[in-house]
DNA sequence: ACATTACAACCTGATTGTCG
DNA sequence: CGACAATCAGGTTGTAATGT
């Protein structure tokens, strides 16, 4: 009877304990209602900045750091594509917050400072993108014209294809040192240390936009106008930024590399890979160069192959490639007329411009 | 120190929605 | 209705917290 006594008296001494653990977990628990009441309150906002937020990760910034995004706008902002961007931490914040509160439109600027706003873009960014990375990985034989059996099975051995080796720049798969300008994102995959041609390769890039903006049946064969949005309906995109240009050059080498997932933290598991500095170098580098004869060329390609051949009729995809040649070469003979603002930045004026083969 | 559990991030297949 | 893309729900995987 002692026993059974004293048994009952842990046994209720555990329950007190419990029961008041439990206290504190329900006293927890309606910071979530408080939280869905607020996000009533905001919701109504919750489909456009949705909208917008993805359109964001793929078109401006890959991996904004979500305490930046809560930031007010500075009176007056460094313009976001100003060439002294890159000249400061506190230019950068600034121009990062210009570009912020120019693509989210005045509607939301008022609800931005809540970290309902900052949540909900951080969520919608890698939503965004792991739905990209879905549809490239489908086309991604017919982007890099390799067998597509290489990135439909995500843990393919890629390590090991000596094709993707080479556009890599990676000579061995037990020494995986990644360079941050492989050779994929020059013409012929002729890497040049001084950077000159560094995107030059525009096809691909351009292949890898138009198959996340127009939907990856744009790529063989001209839309039929039926079908849901694209992208680039709802996000009414008619022209490539440099966000965009370096968001398809990082993907285009993730989808090369080993890694099987793309985390949000933006290194590679598999390859270490900081695809979060690759992005910060690409953009960096298309930004401050983007009035340059070689990238204003560039973006030309890229824009006319996305949204002017788009629009022409239906043509086969052979057809369609020696089309795109045409524009190019033509291009490369008119070159001045495609840059009419016509300044170039001080740097990276010598060179001929010679047009880029395809 | 190791095993287990809980949870978040991500991917995928299935479903839903939209257009001509 | 057919074709297509967006979205949802469920499964998988990696990881931090907790238990043994």
């Amino acid at each position: 009877l002692k026993m059974l006594q004293v048994q009952m008296q842990k046994l209720q001494e555990d329950n007190r304990t419990i029961k008041e653990e439990n206290k504190t977990l329900h006293a927890e628990k309606p910071k979530r209602k408080q939280r869905a009441n607020a996000h009533d309150e905001l919701s109504v906002h919750e489909e456009t900045i949705s909208i917008y937020a993805r359109k964001y990760g793929m078109m401006i910034e890959m991996f904004p750091s979500s305490d930046l995004l809560n930031k007010r706008l500075p009176d007056s902002p460094t313009p976001f594509d100003s060439t002294d961007r890159y000249a400061t931490a506190s230019t950068q914040e600034s121009a990062f917050l210009d570009e912020l509160y120019r693509h989210f439109p005045t509607l939301l600027h008022k609800v931005m400072e809540s970290s309902y706003f900052s949540d909900l873009v951080m969520k919608s960014i890698p939503d965004a993108r792991a739905n990209e990375i879905k549809k490239l990985r489908g086309v991604a034989g017919d982007i890099f014209d390799l067998p597509s059996k290489y990135f439909t099975n995500t843990s393919y051995d890629r390590a090991n294809v000596p094709e993707i080796q080479r556009l890599l720049g990676v000579m061995s798969s037990t020494n995986l040192a990644y360079k941050t300008f492989p050779p994929v994102l020059f013409p012929e995959l002729k890497e040049d240390r001084s950077l000159k041609t560094v995107f030059g390769n525009w096809l691909l890039l351009a292949r890898i936009l138009k198959a996340s903006l127009h939907g990856i049946t744009s790529l063989h064969h001209a839309s039929s106008g039926r079908g849901a949005h694209t992208n680039s309906m709802k996000w009414s995109v008619q022209q490539v930024m440099p966000g965009c240009i370096a968001w398809a050059a990082v993907l285009a080498i993730f989808l090369l590399s080993p890694d099987t997932e793309f985390s949000s933290a933006g290194i590679g598991k598999r390859s270490t890979i900081s695809y979060k500095d690759l992005f910060f170098t690409y953009k960096k580098v298309l930004v401050t160069k983007w009035k340059t004869k070689r990238v204003v060329q560039i973006v030309t390609n890229i824009d006319h192959y996305i949204f002017k051949a788009a629009q022409l009729s239906a043509l086969d995809s052979a057809v369609h490639e020696d089309f795109t040649n045409t524009i190019d070469h033509a291009l490369a003979a008119l070159d001045m007329e495609s840059s009419d603002d016509g300044s170039e930045t001080a740097a990276d004026v010598t060179g001929p411009g010679t047009p880029t083969a395809a």
